[in-house]
DNA sequence: TTCTTACATTGACATTTATCAATTTTATTT
DNA sequence: AAATAAAATTGATAAATGTCAATGTAAGAA
């Protein structure tokens, strides 16, 4: 990268989370693993119920959310391939505290709750990475925090479609983002019609394009500034 | 409790991080404790340094907060007695995220870092508990973060209100709050002016009354209806 | 293709929140 | 207690953001 923009303190999970695992606890872990498709659209977990295992992301989008009393959302992270969903709950042996949907057709792997704790209880390497990547979660949740509470919208936006970008594109150089309005202001935490006008600006700007409802980063550096970042 | 506001929601440690060890594990854990005592007003550890090890608070309370690069704080927790302090960074094997400044002058005991991840690497029970606690604030800081997305000056106002109302009463019948402007503002997300113009309505709605910087919460179950939170 | 529907954008305006500059109150020091 | 410093409050105003209604545009269904 040729900016400074701390695209690290945005990502849940560091490192695959179940590698270097020995071949019988791999078995042990995978023996009653599921398969399965959601469409675009489809939710794949709801807060407040029960969980009954852990999703490991195998293609597709995820997007994670939570809902206040009164009907709006606030999209918290985007989960990619590789990435694993659901384990908080299992772990704390709480309900979900948040509801996961697909945002593009997706295949998951399944893996029950009771395999998962299975293994978690014996293997050694998976409960201290699992402390790690649980601790480094809490930067980057407190660097979210730190950005809803301090940032304008200006700069939410600027950064959110920073991180967006750098979450889509598996090769640095593509720049295009396809995502509705709606849960790009629910991520920004704005009402739609503010962020539509913040890209507005940013197009005038030309730090962005957009062609539909695709968002081309035109500036990377002009984001960046505009993040007021550092 | 009489109202039904998810105080639970708000707790990092649900529980004594160590409790329950094994004899030997405690006498390794404790064998280089240090207690150090430090003024309200005096930092603990700072963001972007190396951690040197975990802290348990036996007195007093303690501010956890991240700084902007142009100057605001957030402070996003607030500890007190026997919750543990540092420990995310030792984990994760990253810099602190975040800072820790006494808000009221405390007692701390000091545990050095390889002595902690000692016990960790050996007591299943330990990093089974840690686990549970990282994962359990993980729910606490999505609704940290909804709350700071979704709701307005207002609502996150009572929504803190009532958080420290519970933070600093031992006993549930205490309804005092003491706390300086600014530091209230920064856990709100807002302006100190903004955040005073809020306890005004208040006051005048008679949900609290004020006397020099202690506010008295005068009406919980008005104070949760403000904060828009079910 | 045309119709239909969902989504995106714009405009006008109200409301909320921040900022800056006083002023008042409270706490600390002498 | 008086003097001083720090913190809290208020006022005036600007800036940011949200809301509601209308219009435009794109995408899918018939």
């Amino acid at each position: 990268m040729n900016n400074n923009f701390p695209y690290s303190k945005y990502n849940f999970n560091n490192q695959d989370l179940l590698s270097g695992l020995t071949t019988a606890e791999c078995e042990r872990l995978t023996a009653n693993k599921e398969i399965l498709n959601f469409k675009a659209g489809t939710q794949i977990f709801k807060e407040g119920t029960e969980p009954k295992g852990i999703y490991r992301v195998l293609s597709g989008k995820v997007k994670k959310y939570t809902a206040t009393n009164f009907g709006t959302d606030h999209i918290f992270y985007i989960c990619g391939e590789n990435e694993y969903l659901g384990y908080h709950a299992i772990l704390s042996e709480e309900e979900y505290p948040d509801s996961a949907t697909a945002l593009l057709d997706c295949e998951v792997a399944f893996i029950p709750k009771n395999d998962f704790l299975n293994v978690v209880s014996t293997s050694h390497l998976l409960s201290q990475r699992l402390l790690k990547n649980l601790s480094h979660e809490f930067g980057v949740f407190l660097n979210a925090t730190k950005i809803l509470a301090r940032y304008t919208v200006r700069e939410r936006t600027a950064i959110n479609l920073l991180i967006l970008q750098r979450k889509f594109s598996v090769k640095e150089s593509l720049k295009e983002i396809e995502m509705n309005r709606d849960d790009l202001a629910s991520m920004v935490g704005t009402a739609k019609e503010s962020l539509v006008r913040m890209l507005k600006d940013f197009k005038e700007e030309k730090l962005i394009s957009t062609k539909g409802r695709i968002i081309f980063i035109e500036d990377l550096e002009g984001l960046v500034k505009a993040s007021n970042y550092k």
